[in-house]
DNA sequence: CCTTCACCGTACCGATCGGTACGGTGAAGG
DNA sequence: CCTTCACCGTACCGATCGGTACGGTGAAGG
């Protein structure tokens, strides 16, 4: 999967920038040659079809995040309550970042509703490995049922990034801060 | 808007059923026309253009959700908080039907991201309509910011929608209910 | 019986989709 | 200086996109 040429490496940035901005359907492969200022056989060198290509960018979407659940093991050791407070302020800080579309990876397996299609399936894949390490975040907390708090919070995650396509970011982004707090508490008290 | 032709009405539940199920982009008018067992000028007779079947389309789904909100009403009268709980678990059953992907309002502005998209604006016109139902209902309640609580449930509920289509439905409906009856009390306490 | 007219589907439109055959170019190596 | 070879873009492929021109058909009305 990993892109060598420094053409191809263009390419595949320029995909990656039109697939999160207007989706990957409605970007063709003629765009992404001429705002990579190649032609189109020089992508079909790097990635065997458009679909690929899309696979490709799906599963480098994946990294950040899971980068940030490392990020907040790290700055709050031995304090599993303020790692996943850490967790949730990052999430909250990407929403309001300008140019935010929501998660890439849930907007694929939206465009692409067929469980068996190859990009759901990657980022269906990406999304489940990333709700057992945010369970594993929460597992050290004492809570009756930290595998729930975890789905729980993930779906706060999931409807904050939606909305802020639909409402607004900074709403979105306050929001799923004081409800994942609230939520978090609930489950603390007793 | 109103379709009156009998061959206008069956072009027109197929759309949805197929609008619904594989999404907008993803549908030919031609495939519309072939699942109708009509020709393609049948389905022009009746709607301007593909784009504005799938307005009508969207426009459509948005009626089921209103009609909930005041069964809801109708069926706890003077008990806002049964009301809610009401909303809450009709769209956690929704969430349980078989065949079910999500609100069709969202899932089109996901895959419409321009917001100046016809179709991006008319699910956002109606997503803003719902929600401010959803805060009517939540106002009578005796809580400090029904205004922040009813955009944290419809979070929530966005969430769980989405979740449905990466996860699993009977996760996520259940999620749903706890989640939100959470958060409710969090507001509700003190 | 003939005309009218609403309605319909065949057959087509240009544009765009993802993908490729192939000739050209430019640096490396003899 | 000539050959080799990796790399590239032009120009094209069939398929499909949304949309339409137009000839055919069948019931209503005279």
């Amino acid at each position: 999967m990993e892109v060598r040429s420094p053409t191809g490496q263009r390419v595949w940035g320029v995909a990656c920038d039109l697939f999160y901005r207007e989706g990957i359907r409605a970007v063709g492969v003629a765009e992404i040659a001429e705002r990579s200022g190649v032609g189109k056989p020089s992508i079909y060198r790097s990635f065997e079809s458009k679909e690929q290509l899309a696979v490709t960018y799906v599963q480098a979407q994946a990294a950040p995040s899971h980068a940030w659940l490392d990020a907040a093991r790290a700055a709050c050791p031995d304090d599993p309550k303020a790692q996943l407070r850490h967790v949730i302020d990052a999430l909250a800080d990407r929403i309001s970042e300008p140019g935010f579309r929501g998660c890439p990876l849930a907007n694929a397996c939206v465009e692409f509703p067929d469980r068996d299609h190859p990009v759901h399936r990657t980022a269906g894949a990406l999304k489940a490995e990333y709700l057992e390490m945010l369970a594993e975040l929460v597992a050290p907390l004492p809570v009756r049922d930290p595998q729930g708090l975890a789905y729980m919070l993930q779906m706060l995650v999931e409807g904050a990034n939606v909305s802020t396509q639909i409402f607004s970011a900074e709403r979105s982004a306050a929001a799923l801060k004081e409800a994942a707090e609230r939520l978090i508490r609930s489950f603390m008290d007793r």
